[in-house]
DNA sequence: TTGTATGCGTTATCAT
DNA sequence: ATGATAACGCATACAA
């Protein structure tokens, strides 16, 4: 490994001088400074970033909890893409990116510890149970960190506007002629009570009953959970006209329910996904749905993550609210009701 | 910051001695050893390690190079799954994750010198360009690495058995009746050529007649160009009974095309997938498929990788053959050609 | 069994 | 403008 001090023995300058050459530092003369990085470069020297870190208390390193008790984050294709967008815009600002997890090896550690052991600068947390007494006592720590799609206290949190989301999708479902409209929920997070608020008071805006059965609950990326309540809408004595899915992927469960039952989407009933994945625009009809910022969201997070480190005595916490884009698609058909 | 010097003022033992005790080293004596783990606990202390790793060389995290020239392989179920096994097993033997990338901020950075900064113990790569430069010179450095669904010289690699895959279902699509079959494959990796090897192979072994115009080149994980290519086979003035897919997410292009022509699965057409992923199984019909093994890929990687960091000396490569699973769904229907 | 001293590669302080 | 030196937190060779 090329050290700094083998760039000393050969360009003659001490070991100090090299490190201020090789930091831009204003102090060392420009030829020296060129001849120094010549050097460096033709030995092909690159810093430790561990023995930087020693000193300077920076790890240039941030971690990412993304820990779904479903199937991990990672499976689920909105996470996945913000997770991905993160890394891309930490990697632009000199960033790298290590998964944080509650152990390492046989040792059980929090997600603090965890941080405090590989010196992140901060953490991006999403997809997490933000109930669980260790990601609050990460939030809480002097760590900086952003949340994603859940906000904690002050501190600063990036949201995908899901009441917005619900509320446009319930517009565009009424101005099609809607008026008998269900909505499939996911489990009981801050994102579905938002998209529920945005479901009920869109709808009372708007003069549209919502009998309790219209509301079912489901999970989250569970095409089963949202198919058995598709089928328990389908055998209502006054069925709705139109679905609300969790999301795009369960409404899978929800496709199949509806052809058992032999009804075509969206002649015999219609329906509406959430988040605006790749597989809603390629199945026909194109589903109608709401497409999340995935890419905004992640650099977002990342940015004022990076900010938060930067600049941590005058950064103020904040809330970041990322708009989507409703994906109108083929699925809502036009009615008269 | 709790250090080990803190601990030894307030145990009153030297820092070596804590050191070695916290390390369970054998030389310590069994109470003050006890005492010392107690009084460390009572302090919240853990280690550092980035000063642990300038010591001993090992970083105890490992990098991953996943970089998709699409759509950066996190996109990807496949590989997000296969990149989750490797970080639950690499977790599970103690050690990080990280993700490697090209530059790191504004400086431009091969994938060894990325390494070699973050002080990587091993590196697992999949899902990228085997033929980059930088991916070889990573490959053929020092540190040990493990390639996924990419034999590299002698390299250790761990393989989807892909010519065994592309084999059993050709196997039972001829057994279900079928004499004409279709094969779109993806772009030209190894990967594919495997498949193309087991499907013309058991093709030929069946006694099976492949006519030119029943190969169709699309692309990976792209249902638009899968669509294409059905098209074209379905135009064909002797098409095929059965089409192969690339994987089932780009069978969707197949599917809308397909019923673009009026056409009904299986009854009309069949059609089988790659991969297994959730979604071919919760189309319906189901879809025929040969469900690669993400868990043991990613465990494999991991383990192999971790073998590889630790018994470097006697550490031999090896490629590594990891089984899927026929899928049979719904999508292939008897036929008495 | 325990303690002392040293060094990993880097940066920062203080001289020169 | 450049250099000597110390320090970051830890592990280890060696001394006691």
């Amino acid at each position: 490994m090329v050290t700094i001090k083998d760039i000393s023995k050969k360009s003659g300058f001490s070991t100090s001088t090299v490190s201020k050459a090789l930091n831009g530092s204003s102090e060392i003369g420009e030829e020296t400074s060129e001849l120094i990085k010549k050097v460096a470069n033709e030995m092909g020297y690159f810093p430790n970033a561990a023995a930087r870190l020693l000193k300077t208390k920076h790890s240039n390193n941030i971690g990412v909890l993304f820990i779904d008790e479903m199937q991990s984050g990672l499976a689920h294709e909105y996470f996945s893409a913000v997770l991905n967008s993160v890394k891309d815009e930490a990697e632009r600002l000199g960033y790298d990116m290590t998964f944080i997890s509650r152990n390492i090896g046989r040792k059980p550690m929090s997600y603090y510890n965890h941080c405090k052991y590989r010196n992140c600068d901060g953490v991006v947390i999403a997809c997490v149970d933000f109930n669980d007494p260790e990601v609050i006592e990460l939030i809480q720590s002097e760590i900086p960190t952003v949340t994603i799609d859940h906000i904690f206290n002050d501190c600063t949190a990036i949201m995908s506007d899901n009441l917005k989301g619900s509320s446009e999708l319930v517009q565009y479902i009424y101005d099609k002629g809607h008026r008998k409209i269900a909505f499939i929920h996911g489990e009981n997070t801050s994102v579905t009570q938002r998209r529920l608020s945005g479901f009920y008071s869109t709808c009372k805006k708007l003069g549209i009953n919502v009998p309790n059965e219209y509301i079912k609950p489901a999970r989250y990326h569970d095409p089963k959970s949202s198919g058995l309540a598709t089928r328990e809408l389908l055998n209502l004595k006054d069925p709705p006209t139109c679905i609300m899915y969790p999301d795009d992927f369960s409404f899978i469960g929800g496709m199949n329910e509806i052809e058992k039952h032999g009804l075509k989407i969206p002649d015999d009933i219609s329906v509406a996904g959430y988040d605006g994945i790749y597989l809603s625009q390629v199945l026909r009809p194109q589903l109608c749905t709401f497409k999340q910022n995935t890419e905004a969201l992640g650099k977002e997070a990342a940015r004022n993550l990076i900010m938060a480190i930067t600049d941590r005595k005058t950064f103020v916490p904040k809330q970041i609210w990322i708009e989507g884009e409703l994906l109108a698609g083929k699925s809502v058909k036009e009615t008269d009701f």
